[in-house]
RNA sequence: GGGCUCGUGGUCUAGCGGUUAUGACGUCGCCCUUACAAGGCGAAUAUCACCAGUUCAAAUCUGGUCGGGCCCA
């Protein structure tokens, strides 16, 4: 073999290391690669990438769809569009609030406020770092020069004026509801955050009175609402209990500023068969009280205050923690023999998501982003959006069949973007900040050319600086939005909204959102919902809506179960010629499964090839480095291959002599880059995956390698010419996969990046008639070739070795030549 | 408890009314063959989750069951 210009014997982690190193050092020239220039005359395609979560550590699974939206940033720059591919963090929220009370040992609210958000951002200042090294490292090609974070003034102030406009449209609004509340973290939650978890709790039956002294037996998990009863509820079938329907019934505890007795009535909703078949219903024990006392027109009472702790309503348990008030009821309830039995039960408590606290029902005033009247208009924008898979759109449908309520979106909490209002004395004007600025009112006062709206009407009275006076003392709201509402304007941001509207007017409909299934009815839906209130359009042209990232056995990850695999570590395995060695906990027992190579382009060649967008993925590190570590040897080895060969100068100009075999081989490839390029247009990676893995591994190298090699020997100009342009093409159009892999082997075989082609490949011959002929012949070339060599096996032959009889078939006669001399035909 | 979704050899995958059910990886056997044992040839492995129905014909359509997943209550 003549000396390749390949040096390297073979692709390792190393080399993809190295690569990469020289990759993101030079800021300049990554720049004028990755970076954003809207006004290149390009077409925009902006991603509305999901900014990670800076936690500590970054699900593999989320790394792997994380890649994969970087395959469609690369693939959209090669089909020369002008991609804004985004490098956000999501550091707003609760999460690290709790991070921050867990390390100090101290809760939010003893702090001082400010002293208490630099604590926070000092702390995800730390996870973020490392999170921008996993992001290189999987080989991102974000624009990380305009890095964005959700907690910074520019990002927060386009929320904070995205509330201003709807406020002063009239589509936020304020109101006094009922509100899942989270007493431990004294904050306000949405539905979407509520979850269930099964406790044991004790099912206390309780005599109860009527006025006219008929003892009534009813059971309740939640005694200590007795004082916020205000009604006895039966089924109205229930004949036991019809009698006593209308009558008055006496609370079997010690209440204050409130009647003592409750009429008993009949509602449907009642389950006879559920302990005495008699309910009482207070305000409010769970969603069902929320709905009779609705239905009802009964007025509720309030039985828990803002700290969790009983209101004056519980007489002499006021001020005491619910727990602490239940057990107290139960205590004087048995006392006075008003209990009939205590049975420990398991029940199904709703609590927060993040906290697992016990979630209380209570009326607030909170802000509210209204969503029931947009539901029709919404869903016609959503009939315009292409879905990737289409059958995911059906989790955004569904869940819009249940939205039967505003969005609550104000959280009195403190990492997260304030609420930008302030109230004058009387309360009846509010006080707004100018678009663009971002506004901390809670210690700020209203910067200049904010703008004085009447709190109902919305009506603009007149600048601040004008009507300071008139004001009285005004009030900086406390409260903070609901992350989601920092979020869901992430594609707005992206775009350009309000920052630079000259861009955003190319961008918005903005070009894709890729994101996960699990976050479609919070996210996304939440995103499509601002931009149909906000401009009365869809969000995006595409949504691509990606599976999860499961254990090898199809299960979800978890520290519970012991079975999550760190992504650092798969993308580091055979680096140093360390190997990769992971103890996961199967369904029976644990394994150890072991790797010798994998890093970020057998990753990512993986997710590429082996998932469809949509499914969830079995991630096996075993799995990824035997099925696709080979396919970049095989790959690498053509490319050295060619690389003793020297390229002709010209690869643009077909040669007019071409051997049918030659014809042959660019017609086949000329079929993989317009298979690729559709695939590549309709964001299918799979496809785009698969055919360049079946040429680049299997025809090309098996079956016109072989025939064309002696020729290539032999010094064939024109089989020199076919190689290196299907190479330099195939690397190219390979390189939205494998951009280190691709880079090294085009750079140094051709002195040009397929990273830097931002023009599509076209076919060096024409794709016509005689193309499609010579394709229609690649199966039976390639089974006379299989043919061959079993034939020589058979025989005991060497492959070298000369054989005859064997017969060609009459299609591919005008093969004969090339055949001969590859299987040394006599 | 409800909704949605997925269920094809050990693994991934094609197919979407008529195929001897595609391909890849892995496994096993044989072969060092001048880019490549990271290769070549061959073999085994699937009652297409299960049960009913529609049809001349079902992996494919319908209903139900079970299992995984997501979401909700």
């Amino acid at each position: 073999m003549a000396k390749p210009k390949i040096s390297e014997k073979r692709w390792s982690v190393d080399l993809e290391k190295r690569i990469q190193e020289e990759h993101y050092s030079d800021d300049s020239l990554y720049n004028n690669r990755y970076g954003f220039n809207p006004g290149s005359g390009k077409e925009v395609f902006v991603i509305d990438t999901p900014p990670p979560y800076p936690s500590g550590t970054w699900h593999i699974g989320a790394v792997a769809q994380y890649s994969m939206i970087d395959v469609i940033a690369r693939s959209q720059r090669l089909l020369g569009k002008e991609v804004f591919f985004p490098w956000g963090v999501d550091r707003n929220g609760i999460n690290i609030e709790f991070t921050v009370e867990k390390n100090t040992k101290r809760k939010m609210k003893s702090y001082d406020r400010a002293e208490f958000l630099q604590l926070c951002k000092d702390t995800i200042e730390e996870y973020t770092v490392a999170m921008r090294n996993t992001a290189r490292r999987v080989g991102l090609s974000c624009d990380f020069a305009k890095e964005y974070l959700t907690d910074a003034p520019n990002y927060r102030s386009v929320t904070q004026a995205i509330f201003v406009d709807l406020f002063r449209r009239g589509e936020i609004v304020e109101d006094l509801r009922p509100n899942i509340y989270d007493p431990v973290e004294g904050t306000t939650i949405a539905d979407a955050e509520v979850e269930r978890l099964n406790r044991m709790t004790k099912l206390v039956d309780v005599k109860w009175y009527t006025e006219s002294g008929a003892e009534v037996i009813i059971s309740t998990t939640r005694p200590e609402l007795i004082c916020a009863c205000g009604v006895v509820v039966v089924h109205p079938e229930d004949d036991r209990y019809r009698h006593l329907v209308g009558q008055k019934i006496v609370l079997p505890v010690e209440v204050e500023n409130r009647e003592a007795t409750v009429e008993i009535r009949t509602h449907p909703s009642v389950k006879s068969e559920f302990g005495s078949g008699v309910l009482m219903v207070c305000s409010f024990g769970d969603q069902n009280d929320v709905a009779v006392f609705r239905e009802l027109g009964l007025s509720p009472f309030q039985a828990i205050d803002l700290d969790g702790c009983m209101t004056s309503i519980a007489g002499p348990y006021s001020g005491l923690k619910v727990n602490d008030a239940r057990a107290k009821v139960i205590a004087d309830l048995e006392a006075m023999g008003a209990i009939l039995q205590i049975v420990e039960k398991e029940q199904e408590v709703p609590v927060s998501e993040r906290g697992k606290n016990p979630v209380e029902i209570i009326l607030l005033k909170e802000w509210y982003v209204r969503q029931t009247h947009i539901q029709g208009r919404m869903r016609e924008h959503i009939d315009d959006i292409e879905f990737h898979p289409p059958r995911n759109r059906q989790f955004l449908l569904d869940w819009m069949e249940n939205i039967s309520i505003d969005w609550p979106i104000s959280r009195r909490r403190w990492y997260h973007t304030e609420i930008p209002i302030w109230y004058s004395e009387d309360n009846s004007r509010v006080i707004v900040p100018p678009p663009g600025t971002y506004v901390q009112p809670w210690k700020d006062v209203p910067p200049l050319g904010s703008r004085v709206l009447d709190r109902e009407t919305r009506d603009d009275l007149g600048s601040w600086e004008d009507m300071q006076e008139d004001l009285g003392v005004i009030i900086g709201e406390e409260k903070v939005f609901d992350t989601w509402m920092d979020s869901s304007n992430s594609n707005l941001f992206v775009s350009g909204y309000i920052n630079q509207m000259d861009t955003f007017e190319k961008a918005f409909p903005t070009g894709l959102r890729p994101q996960g299934k699990e976050i479609v009815r919070t996210w996304l839906y939440y995103t499509l919902l601002k931009s149909v209130l906000l401009f009365d359009k869809p969000g995006f042209k595409h949504v691509w809506i990606d599976g999860l990232g499961m254990d090898p056995w199809g299960r979800k990850m978890s520290k519970s179960l012991g079975n999550g695999i760190d992504a650092d570590s798969v993308l580091e395995c055979g680096a140093g010629g360390r190997t990769g060695s992971w103890r996961v906990k199967g369904p029976e027992k644990s394994v150890q499964l072991k790797a010798n190579k994998i890093g970020s382009e057998c990753f990512r060649l993986w997710k590429a090839c082996d998932a469809q967008v949509g499914d969830d993925f079995h991630i096996n590190p075993e799995e990824i480095e035997a099925k696709y570590f080979g396919v970049l040897t095989k790959i690498f080895n053509v490319a050295r291959f060619a690389s003793q060969f020297d390229a002709p100068n010209d690869l643009e100009t077909l040669p007019s002599d071409l051997e049918v075999a030659d014809r042959w081989v660019l017609s086949e490839f000329a079929g993989v880059l317009s298979a690729v390029k559709n695939a590549w247009e309709s964001i299918d990676i799979f496809t785009a995956a698969r055919a360049i893995k079946n040429f680049g591994t299997d025809v090309l190298p098996s079956h016109w390698l072989e025939m064309a090699k002696t020729r290539l020997y032999d010094g064939d100009l024109n089989a020199a010419w076919v190689i290196h342009r299907i190479v330099r093409d195939l690397l190219t159009i390979f390189s939205p996969i494998c951009p280190f892999f691709c880079h090294h082997l085009s750079d140094t075989l051709y002195g040009t990046s397929a990273v830097d082609v931002d023009e599509y490949p076209i076919s060096s011959i024409d794709d016509d008639s005689e193309a499609e002929r010579l394709r229609s012949l690649t199966s039976t070339l390639c089974e006379f070739n299989s043919g061959t060599w079993r034939a020589k096996k058979e025989a005991g032959l060497s492959l070298k070795a000369e054989i005859s009889g064997v017969k060609i078939p009459s299609e591919i006669t005008e093969f004969e030549g090339a055949l001969k001399a590859m299987h040394h035909l006599q």
